[in-house]
DNA sequence: CGGGACGCCTGTGAGC
DNA sequence: TGCTCACAGGCGTCCC
């Protein structure tokens, strides 16, 4: 379900409410992607920090412990997982299978397809963690993320750029729709090497980028069809998508029909007239 | 090393 | 109505 702007704005529903809340109990469902590697009653009493995004994971800091001053919890949403804070005494959603109890409201985990993890780290940047947030690339907005480092870095792939795009060693945050849409805003056609791209047209990217996930960040999340923050909050309307799920349908700029093709096992959506290798 | 395929799961909608 | 199949917002791991 989630994509940056979605767990950017997931972000932000829940750190205010819970930063320095006490966790009181933690429970577990079904299995998820990884186990906890923690026992659960460690993290009683403990307090949570600032809660902080790399790229579409979630660090929760753990505070109160003096022998580890780091630990935290890191939280990926996977393709089906989302967060909400609720009261307490509420029953658990269908699919809930990671609770956090705090004196500040009850933080829920609800993934059917369970591809999602939480993960205990001693430090965000020990294993697993570190690990796991060793490979990613540029955040989208990082005010050191220029035209010519994005293009430098676009030029060492030879994969598509679609692909590259997705695979987050270069730039996280966009998954499949906002991939989609950004290569379209910036009327490129997703098969084309990434390295070939030039530097006018990586700049053109890279504003696409910034524009679409700026955009569904300020809505709220609202491109994916049910997205919701952790208050239940829906975006502000639902933002239409331009290429993404309209195989057949006609470019809203050219008319053409727009175009399906599969590539690494993943749906490209694109405009045949429009973007260009 | 880069690049692609696989597999982890459950739900949904289309087609028959 | 009920079955089967394709497909779904991600990504670590394995293999070439």
């Amino acid at each position: 379900m989630p994509e940056l702007p979605e767990v950017e704005v997931t972000r932000r529903s829940i750190d205010l409410p819970l930063r320095g809340a006490q966790v009181q109990a933690v429970r577990l469902g079904k299995p998820l992607r990884w186990p906890l590697g923690r026992d659960p009653q460690a993290l009683v009493g403990l307090r949570l920090g600032a809660v902080q995004r790399r790229g579409k994971y979630l660090w929760l800091p753990l505070q109160g412990a003096p022998e580890l001053p780091e630990q935290g919890l890191l939280i990926h949403l996977g393709m089906s997982g989302s967060l909400r804070l609720l009261a307490p005494a509420e029953p658990a959603r269908a699919h809930e299978h990671f609770r956090l109890d705090t004196d500040r409201g009850s933080l829920r985990l609800t993934d059917p397809r369970r591809f999602g993890a939480v993960v205990w780290s001693a430090a965000r940047d020990q294993d697993p963690a570190a690990r796991l947030l060793g490979g990613l690339g540029f955040e989208p907005f990082d005010p050191a993320l220029d035209d010519e480092s994005f293009h430098a870095a676009l030029r060492l792939r030879r994969a598509p750029i679609k692909t590259v795009l997705l695979g987050g060693q270069v730039i996280v945050g966009a998954g499949n729709i906002y991939a989609c849409e950004a290569l379209f805003h910036a009327g490129i056609d997703p098969r084309c090497s990434a390295a070939r791209l030039g530097r006018a047209r990586a700049a053109r990217l890279l504003q696409a980028l910034r524009q679409t996930l700026g955009q569904a960040m300020a809505l709220g999340g609202s491109t994916l069809r049910d997205f919701r923050d952790a208050h239940g909050v829906n975006g502000a309307f639902q933002q239409q998508a331009a290429v993404y799920g309209r195989e057949g349908q006609p470019c809203t700029a050219c008319g053409k029909p727009l175009r399906r093709i599969v590539q690494a096992q993943r749906s490209t959506y694109f405009c045949p007239r429009c973007q260009r290798r």
